[in-house]
DNA sequence: TTGTACGCGTTATCAC
DNA sequence: GTGATAACGCGTACAA
């Protein structure tokens, strides 16, 4: 089958044609076996457990990351297992796919670190989204730092705003910590007072991002700009601001952090921190085979930067243009 | 690995430890190859080769699938093995997947007639919103029909429009044909005039969606309600129309199909028709599970209904409740 | 209960 | 260049 070099080119021709009418398809396993290796990557994915109905509203992230996999991985020929692993346990699975391909990309909170190290002592790994610093495998992420600290900046150089809040994802998320690592830096750069610790928490989610906006507001002092660590939490506290009878970004300018589709259509529309969510599963998977191609080359980590999307929930004017 | 009844359960312990701490996970190949199952169903999805631009906004639909397959065949500790095929050739991935897999679900326009006849008489293989009749596989599809004729007949009952349109979708798209005939069948058990064709196409896209706006606009003869055949073509129309300066729903009323997260934030709010995307593809694993454990059962077609999701672009008015 | 040999369908190696 | 044959790693049936 994979032996192009054949006696008599008409008789290749002959047999691949009996053999697609006979409905004949090569069975992968015994392929597998033999050739040691299964032309699948694998691709985990942390299962939230949400429930569904915010889940659907959600995970636009995972599921652009997995269209970039799913595109470079065709590329070269191959397919890609995909898994939601539940952070309880489950983990059955995960080792049941890494048994089934050629390696395996694992977004951040899929896996404990003893699993990946487990795993990757059988088949090479590549990390999504971890936390930087993990020099032991191939790893790509984006540099949230510099997002947030862009928009930030522009927050404060370009609207003077001077009480400032971050808002954060859950806890132990790296994505998270590193965005209000960012958001401190800004601060700190502008000779503003530098918080201990993120203001409010919303779990990434836009339910969550309700729940802290109101916090906020119950607390007093409003502040007059609110740098949140994701799109969906802005969206969540942005209604709670209307139904608040809160302008924005008048009363307050709010900014988020992913650009997903739903941000620009918003109102105001929203003034964010693009996130190449897509190369981001593009990139994994380069890595992956590069590496499966020479195991033994030397740990690659690649950055992925941000870019600001400047629109009107951070007080700028917006131009009734079209795109 | 699969016998449970073993001589001494200490002893099984102990072998499974060292297993783990050796890093040892079983070669699914191998596993495969002699038990006859691999474990994986497969999903392939039409590749529509669009510009990743557009293609970012867009695929809602199919991902929401793959998570539902993702869904139920991790609930039975199955993984999903996925695929975009591009409707010009490349099938040669979809063969090699199907040569790696239980069975698999083929979601509409990824793969032609015969490809799909081939690759069945291998393993089992379940349709995903074909064109109802198929009755040669299991089958899962959406209630198309129905959907926008609920939409329709609303906007005619309700709202008293007697000047409708229909904007369809890509040529030979099932989806978009059965929504046409819903759309003609609450026309005419209206009593009004009965379209030959739709009155434009856009392709399913947004841009498109803004051109078939356009183009019904320099017409001349604007119709008052315009139905759209997805929400992204009602979205493209409705900046094309606000562009215009003509007012939603005032002028025009429109409304969308799928109900994507987009819907609800426009300006103003999308009157559209659900669609359980999770669903189908829950749905669609399922049947191929259970086909997979009966192959000589009876045929299923499962069809899902839809929900009217009224909001304000049709007319309505939307109280300024939260949710 | 425990051990052993065979088969799964393909690739790869080695004589010819 | 061509054609036999031994792995590949795990289920499983059968013998001990």
């Amino acid at each position: 089958m994979q032996d192009e070099s054949f006696g008599s080119e008409r008789t290749r021709q002959l047999v691949l044609r009996v053999a697609s009418e006979l409905g004949w398809v090569p069975n992968g396993a015994a392929q597998g076996l033999a050739s040691r290796r299964t032309g699948v990557v694998g691709l985990l994915f942390p299962d939230l457990g949400l429930p569904a109905a915010a889940e659907e509203e959600s995970p636009l992230y995972v599921d652009q990351v997995i269209r970039g996999a799913e595109r470079t991985a065709a590329s070269m020929g191959m397919a890609v297992l995909i898994a939601a692993v539940k952070a309880s346990g489950g983990k059955s699975l995960a080792y049941s796919v890494a048994g089934k391909v050629d390696g395996m990309v694992i977004m951040s909170r899929s896996l404990s670190d003893k699993d990946i190290a487990t795993i990757s002592r059988t088949i090479p790994a590549v990390l999504l989204a971890n936390k930087p610093g993990s020099h032991s495998y191939d790893n790509v992420s984006v540099d949230n730092r510099t997002g947030v600290r862009d928009v930030t900046s522009h927050l404060i150089a370009h609207h003077f705003h001077t009480s400032l809040a971050f808002v954060a994802g859950p806890h132990g998320s790296p994505d998270s910590l590193e965005r209000f690592r960012g958001f401190c830096e800004a601060v700190g750069a502008a000779g503003l007072p530098v918080p201990e610790a993120p203001s409010a928490e919303g779990n990434f989610t836009e339910v969550g991002g309700g729940k802290a906006m109101h916090r906020l507001i119950e607390q007093g002092e409003l502040p007059r700009a609110i740098v949140f660590g994701n799109d969906e939490m802005a969206i969540g506290a942005l209604k709670v601001l209307q139904d608040s009878s809160l302008r924005v970004p008048e009363d307050v300018a709010i900014t988020g952090f992913d650009d997903i589709a739903v941000a620009r259509h918003l109102h105001p529309p929203l003034t964010t921190v693009r996130q190449p969510m897509r190369e981001l599963g593009e990139q994994a998977v380069s890595l992956l085979l590069a590496r499966i191609q020479d195991p033994r080359a030397s740990r690659k980590s690649v950055y992925l930067s941000t870019e600001l999307v400047v629109r009107a929930s951070c007080g700028c004017e917006t131009p009734r243009t079209n795109e």
